[in-house]
DNA sequence: CCCTATGTTCCCAA
DNA sequence: CTTGGGAACATAGG
């Protein structure tokens, strides 16, 4: 279930295994993911990560778009027989990339490569909490939410929403029209922390996450609160609790965030 | 049987 | 128009 780290990672290891060879073959084994034009041929241009969707650059003009959604998953292999739940095989001279996708959520497309369909800005390099402080004065939302938006800002789920609040010491009941440009700025700072950590750690595996070489990743090691409810908090010692918001396991130390 | 799940979209109500 | 709640998508696991 990828946000924006796990993501990051299988784009920066598809670019070590893909960047510059030729597809062999498509092949779609799930109808729900819609028919593709044949890509065999065509030679991968580029990889990249938009919030939590990868872009693949063929030539001739088009874009490959994937999202994992939530059980989605990458594996490069080598000829071995597809696990199941395998739902796209994509192959190529040295191996072949799969997705396995248990429940059928991730999408595919392709795409003439004109404009992205994406939009909210790339958090490693456009986090700005002056424009954010800015569009969050207009919004009632809570700020767990507001992070989660992906139109506004792509690429952070659930795990990190609630990492990224405990580490800025702010409630995720707070009305993003509430916080102030300090706290933005707070936000701001540990985002960057963390998800820079995290992507050094090729993500988080709570259950299923695995990187593109279906490995584990490490970044579990460092959470604060995500998945902790009972234990206390390394900060203030305090009782982590788990409520909910907007239907998600929200995790949190009330006495250090505020 | 119950509940939960790292995501997104849609419908409906206030 | 905004927001919030719930369901849907489809499956596995505790």
């Amino acid at each position: 279930m990828p946000e924006l780290p796990e993501v990051e990672t299988l784009c920066r290891q598809l670019c070590q295994v893909i960047l510059g060879a030729e597809i062999l073959e498509t092949q779609v084994l799930d109808p729900k993911l819609g028919e593709i034009r044949e890509l065999g041929g065509r030679k991968v241009l580029a990889m990249n990560r938009h919030g939590k969707a990868l872009e693949m650059e063929l030539e001739g003009g088009l874009m490959l778009l994937l999202h994992l959604r939530m059980t989605g998953r990458l594996l490069w292999q080598n000829g071995d027989g597809l696990p199941p739940h395998t739902r796209l095989v994509l192959s190529f001279p040295k191996g072949r990339i799969i997705l396995i996708d248990p429940r059928r959520f991730a999408t595919l497309s392709v795409q003439k490569k004109d404009r992205s369909p994406f939009c909210g800005g790339n958090l490693l390099e456009d986090f700005d909490p002056s424009h954010l402080w800015g569009i969050s004065q207009k919004s009632r939302l809570p700020i767990k939410s507001f992070l989660m938006d992906q139109h506004r800002i792509a690429g952070i789920g659930n795990i990190y929403a609630c990492e990224i609040l405990h580490q800025a010491h702010i409630s995720p009941w707070r009305r993003a029209c509430d916080l102030s440009l300090a706290e933005w700025e707070r936000i701001g700072g540990v985002t960057r922390t963390i998800l820079r950590k995290a992507i050094s750690c090729r993500g988080t595996t709570i259950s299923d996450w695995r990187d593109l070489f279906d490995k584990e990743g490490e970044y579990q090691n460092y959470l604060l609160v995500y998945n902790r409810e009972g234990e206390r908090c390394f900060e203030c010692g305090g009782e982590i609790q788990r409520r909910k918001l907007n239907g998600r396991g929200t995790y949190l130390c009330p006495s250090c965030q505020k």
